[in-house]
DNA sequence: TATTTATCGATATCAAAATATCGATAAATA
DNA sequence: TATTTATCGATATTTTGATATCGATAAATA
């Protein structure tokens, strides 16, 4: 049996394989997926079919090799001299990344970044419905932002017990991030999307993402540190 | 000479060596200092003076041994059976990821993020100080928000010509990100925070931190998915 | 049709990060 | 005072991630 044969794999082997090909995907593999997406839709805007991994990690900063590794674990295979077929690409890339079906969302706290996340339109773009937002602020209860009905917090249960919902997005105040993700797990969350600086407690089956600012702050610091001490030492 | 001898530098060595250090660090050390900061402060919030890497450890769910040599860096020394004290930690974090001395922020695009950023409190506490808003939208122009005033866009070049500005804030639209960070380069700025989705081309010495909630939700997703494998295998 | 060339993908190497091991030590306890 | 124990920090190992090398191949070109 031959090694190295181009385009012999079909559409529906590379589907099959997704699950089994989840397992091996790495964090920094991930991350990268959808910058991908973003040069590859660009491209297609454009009307081309296929790009290089050169063209690629050109586009983004990176190493054309790690593009290659990564775009394997789609299963498309690129043809010499002509590179990848770009709808395959982002057919696959997808297949990896969004979510399976409808799964549903809830936002909790519709203050500034409550809302920025409402009009963020990625997670629909991903897959996800955002259901409703919920705030304490009586204000915004009854109003609607970016087409979102904004609930009382008080009605939380309610909504969770007539529909079904897979992930939560915290955007509330520390002190009550901890009690509110408690009863989001009652609730039957699946996941949560964690934009307070608080480490949340769940239990092993729910999925916790954690956005930090500040941890970003520090590297931005650091980076600038060094490049100043960098440029003093170049004076 | 003896090996292992404890407590014998003075906080002084600690602040000398800062800088030789600072090439050292890793990404994934500066990401987690804040969050050892977190922890600090909750404990000398308490009124403690010690703590072991084990504690901070389970706070923060990581390795003790992690904690242990991404602690090392700070050149505080810590006792057995008793720990570290908070306090030099504390000191020693700050000391490497804080700004040095006055350090001006711009922030452009007031929109829902853009508010969120001024009011979180994180770019003062690291020693840094927001100098104002941006917007082309005329009905903010003028308004003031968390105390800070928002200016017309278009008086951008007239504020970095009178203040010297090290960092800008990109909250903005894609299609005017690369324009702007442009023009923030040609004032003489240090760094950008981008949260806008746009891959920035900008010269070497300019440190970009880009923010890029697609891969977090692509984390999100992926992670979902294992767990749900998982579970779906475990039935 | 033969040669050249861009590009892939497999394998190998190198660097960074996480984790494990273990002796040293100082407080607590017997 | 002797022994136990919690905890540190140095060093070693393993895992992960990035980068380099190179043969295979198919389109382009001579």
């Amino acid at each position: 049996m031959e090694t190295n044969s181009w385009a012999n794999k079909t559409f529906n082997e590379t589907k099959a394989s997704s699950e089994s090909l989840l397992k091996e995907l790495r964090l920094p593999t991930i991350r990268r997926f959808p910058k991908y997406l973003r040069v590859l839709w660009d491209l297609s805007s454009l009307g081309r079919d296929f790009v290089s991994s050169d063209k690629i990690a050109n586009e983004l900063n990176i190493d054309p090799i790690t593009v290659r590794k990564d775009l394997a674990f789609t299963g498309v295979i690129g043809k010499p001299r002509i590179g990848y077929s770009i709808p395959l690409l982002i057919n696959g890339i997808e297949q990896l990344i969004q979510s399976n079906g409808q799964t549903n969302i809830l936002l909790i706290g519709a203050g500034n970044l409550g809302r920025a996340l409402l009009g963020y339109g990625g997670l629909e773009k991903h897959g996800y419905n955002i259901v409703a937002a919920f705030d304490s602020d009586l204000n915004k209860v009854g109003t609607t932002i970016h087409n979102k009905q904004v609930y009382n917090i008080e009605q939380l249960t309610e909504i969770t017990e007539k529909v079904n919902i897979e992930i939560g997005v915290l955007c509330i105040p520390e002190d009550v991030a901890q009690k509110t993700a408690t009863f989001l797990v009652k609730a039957g969350i699946k996941a949560i999307w964690n934009f307070t600086n608080t480490e949340l407690k769940v239990p092993e089956h729910v999925t916790v993402l954690s956005e930090d600012l500040a941890s970003s702050l520090a590297v931005l610091s650091v980076n600038m540190k060094r490049n100043s001490n960098k440029k003093a030492k170049e004076e």
